[in-house]
DNA sequence: TTGCATCTACTACAATTGTAGTATATATTT
DNA sequence: AAATATATACTACAATTGTAGTAGATGCAA
């Protein structure tokens, strides 16, 4: 009987915690996916100097990770993340409420809430997540 | 008349921003400063398997990038950290809420209450926090 | 058909990060 | 004094990250 001694699948150790830059093409393809190298590479120029070779390159070192999939479509290669926008999210915040905030959630948060203008209608659904907690308080 | 054009005192462009391991060190000192290679090194190893000179070396490139300080006494050298917790904390969280929220304040904020049982006392701070949002609104 | 444009693969390289060994000086303990 | 422990400085090295150049294939345009 054979255990599939293969590909351990130890799945989100590192697709989930991008670099900052592998991080910026990931919000590229979330945006735009399927995109091909030439498509990533425009947005992103658009914004700062850059090397189409450097994007290529990081694509590839991304579908070695399998951060990134792809498809050839003729000459041309078609990229689409693999770790959603949410996950990847969640997985740097976690990082990053353990390793800086030692865990205290409320800090964090309100350093969030600090340092971005949050909308009214934002706030409404801050108000909710109150809510629901004090419910679940008083139980 | 002198403009003293050196140090540019490019200040807080690599040190508030610590990797990993730096950050895990100024977490040490913050709690225990100021305090030597081998008292950092024995609360890093409580912890986690690393060697004396493993420590000395960050602490020696720490230095050099000026983010901690050191005073000789004897033989032995005292390192204090330079950029507050705060600090830190704030810098980075604004890093991620610009790389990943997009600027959504919000958003990260739930995640990190999301991802950390909050106190009932914590959640009376995020009240307050929204009720003086709230005013702000509405003046 | 000749040549430019566009793709991909491969190679290179410096800086940073994490880790630790070696050499050396200085204490401290027997 | 000899052996042991402790501290620092220096060196090394692999992996990761950010950046880009070169070579070769293929497609399109004149």
């Amino acid at each position: 009987m054979i255990i599939s001694s293969s590909t351990p699948d130890m799945k989100h150790s590192k697709i989930n915690q991008p670099s900052e830059s592998e991080l910026e093409i990931l919000q590229i393809l979330w945006e735009h996916e399927p995109a091909t190298v030439r498509q990533v590479f425009e947005h992103i120029s658009a914004k700062r100097e850059v090397s189409y070779t450097t994007i290529l390159t990081f694509l590839q070192r991304m579908t070695a990770k399998n951060m990134v999939t792809r498809t050839k479509e003729g000459k041309t290669h078609y990229y689409t993340s693999v770790p959603k926008e949410s996950e990847v999210q969640e997985s740097l915040s976690k990082r990053l409420l353990n390793t800086v905030y030692k865990g205290s959630g409320l800090k964090m948060a309100l350093h969030a809430l600090g340092q971005s203008k949050v909308a009214p209608e934002e706030l409404e659904a801050l108000q909710q997540w109150l809510a629901s907690q004090k419910q679940e308080g008083d139980e």
